[in-house]
DNA sequence: CGTATCGCTTGATTTGAATCAATCAACGGC
DNA sequence: GCCGTTGATTGATTCAAATCAAGCGATACG
C-alpha cells in the first residue's frame, strides 16, 4: 500500500488541510515499517532524521539522564511524535520503543522541512499543532508541580474515564504509568489502594470508577491541567 | 512612540523575516504600556486578548491550582509570552504578573492570528518559535522529573553561569528560584549550603562559582536538558 | 510438569523534602 | 532614628515518597 493512500494520515489535522500535490510529495519519500514489541525507534541526542506516525501498536517517549529513566508520554494509533526536532532539525529530546507490535509511518526530516516552507496550509497546520502539544506539556508541568502523587493518580483516572468511560483499560503496564506519573511502581500500588475508599477499583488492567462524585472531590479536576487536546 | 518604530521588537526573530506591510498592519493595533511592580497582567483562564512582549522589566509567569502556587518561568526584555493561547484562541494556561516595574507591549491577539494566516514568513517564525518553547518545556519536564533539588539547582546555576559568565547575580528573588526549581525557600537554603563543598558561594543576588569542574561533576549537565535556545 | 522469570503487591525502613517555628537582616515609611 | 514588614536562614520535626526486602501470581519455557 502506498502510504499517500492511508486516508488515515490524510485526515490527520497535521495534513488535512495540505494542498493534494504537497501532500503527494511529502509521502512520496515516506514509507512504513513494521515492528515488533520492545525495539527502540529512536534515542535522545541523535538528529532528527524521520518524523513518525503511529498507526497501530503504541510506542513510549521516554527520556534518561544519569542512569535513570522516566515515562514522557505514549503515543497511540493515530499520533505523530517528535515533530518539533524535526521542524527545528535539532536532536531528538526524547527517546521512543515500541510498548507492542507496531506500524509506523516515516517521513524524511527534510521533505516535512520543505513543504512546511512552501505550503501555508501545512505551515498554519504545523502551528496549530505545536500550540497544542506546547499547551499539553504545560499541563503536565504543572500536574507534577502542583500536586502530590495520589492528586496526580486520581486526576489521570478521572481523564480516563472521561476519554474511554464507564469501566476501562488502564492500556499499559502499571510500571510504566507510575513512571509516567512520575512515581515510583510501589507507591503507585499504595495510591491505588489509598483511593478505594473513593470508588475506585482495580483489577489487573481493569478500572472500575465506582463513586466519581468523591474522586473529583478530592482530585479537583481542571481543564486548565486535565483537559489535553489534541 | 509608534510601537512600529521600535527596532528591538522588529528584530525579535518572531517579526524578523515578516513582510514590512504585514509587521506595519500588526503593530498599528499594538500599544506600550508601563506597569508598578507586583501587577497581575494576565489571569489563568481568562481568553488571550493580547500577545504580549516584555521590553523593559521582567515578568513572572506562575500557575495554581488549590491554592498552591508555583513560578513556570521569568520573562525578561525581549521576550514574548503567551503565544500558544493567542495562536489557538484558548484560555491561558498561566498567570503573569510584573515583578519590577516593566515595559509591555501589547498585541491584540485577532491582530497575530489575521497576520499568521497570510504571512508565511510569519507563521514560519511562530513554527520556530513554538517548537523552541515546547523543547524548552520537555527540557525542564526531564529536569524536573529525573533530578532531586541539588542536582535542579546546581545545573540552574551552570546554566546561568553560562550565560551571565564569570561572577554574577541571581536577577530573582531566592523565594521565586526556589519555586520555579520546584523547592520551598527554606530547601534552597539547605542546597546552597549543600553545594559551598562543591564551590558555590552565594552572597545575597552575588554568585561565584570557584569550582566549576567539580560542581559540573555534581551536576551533569547535559546540552539534552540544560541548553535552553531561543 | 516443575521451575524460572517478570511484574505486582505488601511491609519495614530510610531518606529527601516539606512544614513548623524562631531568629535575623534589609528595607521603607513615618 | 525607630518600628513594621518582608525575605532569608537555621534548627527541629513531620511527612511523603523512595528504597529495601520478601512474597505472590501469572506467564513462558525447557
Amino acid at each position: 500500500m502506498r502510504v499517500s493512500d492511508n486516508s488515515e494520515i490524510r485526515s490527520l489535522s497535521l495534513f488535512r488541510e495540505m494542498a493534494d500535490d504537497s501532500y503527494d510529495r511529502l509521502m512520496r519519500g515516506a514509507y512504513v515499517q513494521n515492528f515488533p514489541p520492545r525495539v527502540d525507534l529512536i534515542v535522545e541526542g541523535e538528529v532528527s532524521d524521520f518524523f513518525h506516525i503511529v498507526t497501530e501498536g503504541s510506542v513510549e517517549l521516554f527520556a534518561t539522564w544519569n542512569g535513570r529513566e522516566t515515562t514522557m508520554a505514549m503515543v497511540r494509533p493515530v499520533g505523530s511524535f517528535i515533530l518539533a526536532a524535526t521542524i527545528r532539525n535539532a536532536p531528538y529530546l526524547m527517546s521512543a520503543r515500541t510498548v507492542e507490535k507496531s506500524r509506523i509511518v516515516l517521513i524524511p526530516s527534510s521533505d516535512v522541512r520543505a513543504a512546511f516552507s512552501t505550503d501555508l496550509a501545512f505551515s498554519q497546520a504545523i502551528v496549530s499543532e505545536l500550540a497544542t502539544c506546547y499547551r499539553n506539556v504545560i499541563k503536565s508541568s504543572k500536574d507534577l508541580k502542583l500536586r502530590n502523587s495520589v492528586e496526580r493518580l486520581a486526576n489521570y483516572l478521572l481523564r480516563q474515564h472521561c476519554l474511554q468511560g464507564g469501566n476501562y483499560e488502564l492500556r499499559m503496564e502499571k510500571r510504566r504509568l507510575a513512571s509516567y506519573l512520575g512515581m515510583t511502581p510501589e507507591n503507585l500500588s499504595r495510591s491505588i489502594k489509598a483511593l478505594q475508599a473513593y470508588g475506585v477499583e482495580v483489577n489487573g488492567m481493569a478500572v472500575t470508577l465506582t463513586n466519581v462524585p468523591d474522586l473529583e472531590a478530592l482530585a479537583k479536576p481542571t481543564p486548565l491541567i486535565d483537559t489535553k487536546s489534541g
